[in-house]
DNA sequence: TGTATTTGTTGCCCTTGGAGACAAATATCT
DNA sequence: AGATATTTGTCTCCAAGGGCAACAAATACA
């Protein structure tokens, strides 16, 4: 009903005190491992010194940063200590997918202090997801410190993710419809369990840490093995949607003679824009897919030009082709400032970065200075498990007096 | 370089009392002529009984609200005062059309107090519109009561604004390319001069007094005699995008094998979704499109089927398939709770409403029950009126102090 | 070595919202 | 009609939080 982010709630002096928390603690994160000076924050922030150290200190007693002397003294003036987040706050990240589920224990910063993998199947029910996540996530709790204590857990999603309460509405290579994925995990580990779309997560992690940090509009789109999923950062804020299914561009018209999608349309981006023709053309197993960028640009700087090598370009052209156009459709509906490719979209783009920039041309105000630029998603695997963090996060981000009394 | 909107400036004493009065105001705002009872703003805001008495004291100080005994009496318990707008803070609303320019002096609410309108034509400079525009706005001041006071000025313009300054990036209506309009009639009146995009404004309108009423995610499609526009609104928050360029949706691929737009691409929704096409086939000219709603259902409920009525049928059978993949593709996109559309657009909808509901079956958890819901907008003919009056308030709504010391 | 500059630290003040007691105004029940 | 319950305005006092100014500390630079 209160869903809008127009403020509504008054403020009290309580919660005025947990918002000021909260952006010192956000800014903090924000700044990963390197942390910033308490006069950064004090300049950034707009508060008083003193207030900055009462909020600090009020963070530090509670564990979430700690103070220490800056490395590099620069400028003149009393230096300035620094501030960053400690690695007691932990939260694990989970993301299932076709061939194994992948987990991660995360601290605050987004960085990732271990890693876990077991192996699934595409028949795999929720029920038994749910099963082999909850023990992998005990492994994992196992390699906790006494010091550190549990956040949550964030859930990576490959399919459309209820945002209310994590219901798993469809996701595809299980078959899953309606699976309360995340209500089981959640009473099976007795922690709390949050779950969203995977490319929304992503966004979230590369706005964050990543191509997009600062950028306040960008739309990140990621092929993976089975489809194109896409997440929306808007006004910094990621963009969800009533329920949570926003960003799913993998279904935007290419082609009105397409081959007909899952979804029902026909000529939709995931349909004619694929890794599968791009792997099977350059003779290379889904295993192999790592390998995909370099076989692609290795196939563009052949001179001689065989037979094999300008199907493959023809095909990458072809994709290229599409991938704009739905590129250019999102550009027109949310002006973003910056395009994040991941996944063998990135592979994709880098094979002839022309033929998609010119594609982009055709639009309003393409001719002037502020286009919009395509870069490639600069963290690597590890993005869903930071993304999925974040999430898992984000309670404690936006009101940090809520979680472990002060001592 | 601080656009984004997770915040990032702490919360003092001052903007915490300032937060507060915008957030009363603004709801008192949205409530419109009808106005809040002091009970419920202590109930939606959270906030205590005797902090509400306090921010309306305030308020009311300035001369922005006004307090009055309640028309009916309901419930059990002391009567709350109704706490409604005055209208003493009032904006210029402006929109340049191809055959004129109209204006309104609206008021707090969104009720709008005078309506005038100039003839125009389509060859006319960016500088003979700002005169245009000037005279006009004068004349509609002097209709300001003794106690009145100009916050500002508004414009909805046809084309592409950049929201940092209002510079008219494109209107292809008056062929203005980089036309500094906001800043000439800024300076030519010497008042706050604000512009956006006019479709993003309709939204900005619907959203808070009409269809969209209190719905947080929402998009609004409007069909005019040059084009399609497109609004969003998500999370409560206009999407504006990086530079306010959002919401372009007319340019949305709907047909590969389609005419080629003034953009340079080809079978965009608004070159095969058109309202000429719609007038010639039922014989209106373009002064007589006010009709062209009735004249479609009277052609879509004769029975007998005449040759011409069947053409009819054929050609809004063809533009209402082309626009259902340009509202599912932003469906998709972006999730929304609503869509309303505007203009011809309201019409062609009306004719065959089975046709485009039908149409947005084909995209993922359309058979369940968390559909979008289509609606034709409900503000009329002042919907632009609204929204550029919107955008001129929309800095004393976020800062009533900023205005008007207290007497 | 002295000076300018920046920033942490401390004590005090001001503003703001909250809580509680009381009064006022209404509906409802007897 | 009168008593009662309920809701809400009003008033006073209080606590918490941020700002400010003075001082001290730590650095760069001349």
């Amino acid at each position: 009903m209160d869903s809008s982010k127009t403020r509504v709630r008054g403020i009290g002096n309580d919660s005025l005190r947990r918002e000021n928390l909260a952006t010192v603690l956000r800014l903090v994160h924000r700044s990963g491992s390197a942390g910033s000076s308490r006069s950064t924050l004090t300049a950034r922030t707009g508060l008083n010194r003193s207030t900055i150290a009462a909020l600090v200190a009020e963070l530090a007693s509670r564990g979430l940063v700690a103070e220490s002397d800056p490395a590099i003294r620069s400028s003149v003036g009393r230096p300035s200590p620094i501030v960053a987040v400690t690695q007691k706050a932990v939260a694990v990240a989970v993301n299932p997918e076709i061939d194994s589920i992948r987990l991660a224990l995360v601290g605050l910063g987004g960085s990732v202090l271990a890693r876990h993998r077991v192996a699934a199947t595409a028949d795999l029910s929720a029920s038994q997801a749910v099963e082999l996540t909850a023990t992998a996530v005990r492994v994992l709790l196992q390699k906790l410190g006494p010091e550190q204590w549990m956040v949550g857990v964030g859930v990576a999603v490959p399919g459309l993710v209820r945002t209310e309460d994590g219901l798993v509405r469809l996701a595809p290579h299980f078959g899953w419809v309606d699976e309360p994925f995340t209500a089981l995990l959640s009473s099976s580990l007795d922690l709390p369990v949050s779950a969203a779309n995977d490319a929304t997560l992503g966004v979230l992690a590369e706005g964050t840490f990543g191509a997009g940090r600062g950028i306040g509009d960008l739309v990140y789109l990621n092929g993976g093995a089975s489809g194109i999923g896409g997440g929306i950062i808007t006004g910094g804020l990621p963009l969800n949607g009533a329920a949570g299914y926003a960003g799913e561009l993998g279904h935007t018209l290419v082609n009105s003679n397409g081959v007909t999608c899952h979804c029902g349309a026909a000529g939709c981006l995931e349909t004619e824009v694929r890794r599968a023709p791009l792997l099977e053309l350059l003779g290379l197993t889904d295993e192999e897919s790592d390998e995909l960028g370099s076989a692609l640009l290795a196939a563009f700087e052949e001179v001689s030009g065989s037979q094999r090598s300008s199907e493959i370009r023809a095909e990458v052209e072809r994709q290229l082709g599409y991938l704009g156009i739905a590129v250019r459709t999102a550009i027109n509906t949310l002006n973003p400032r910056l395009i994040v490719l991941g996944g063998f979209l990135a592979d994709l783009y880098a094979a002839d970065p022309g033929k998609l920039n010119n594609s982009l041309a055709a639009r309003p105000l393409a001719a002037s200075g502020e286009s919009v630029q395509v870069v490639p998603a600069e963290l690597g695997s590890d993005i869903l498990m930071v993304g999925a963090a974040e999430l898992a996060f984000s309670e404690l981000l936006a009101d940090p007096v809520k979680f472990q009394d002060a001592s």
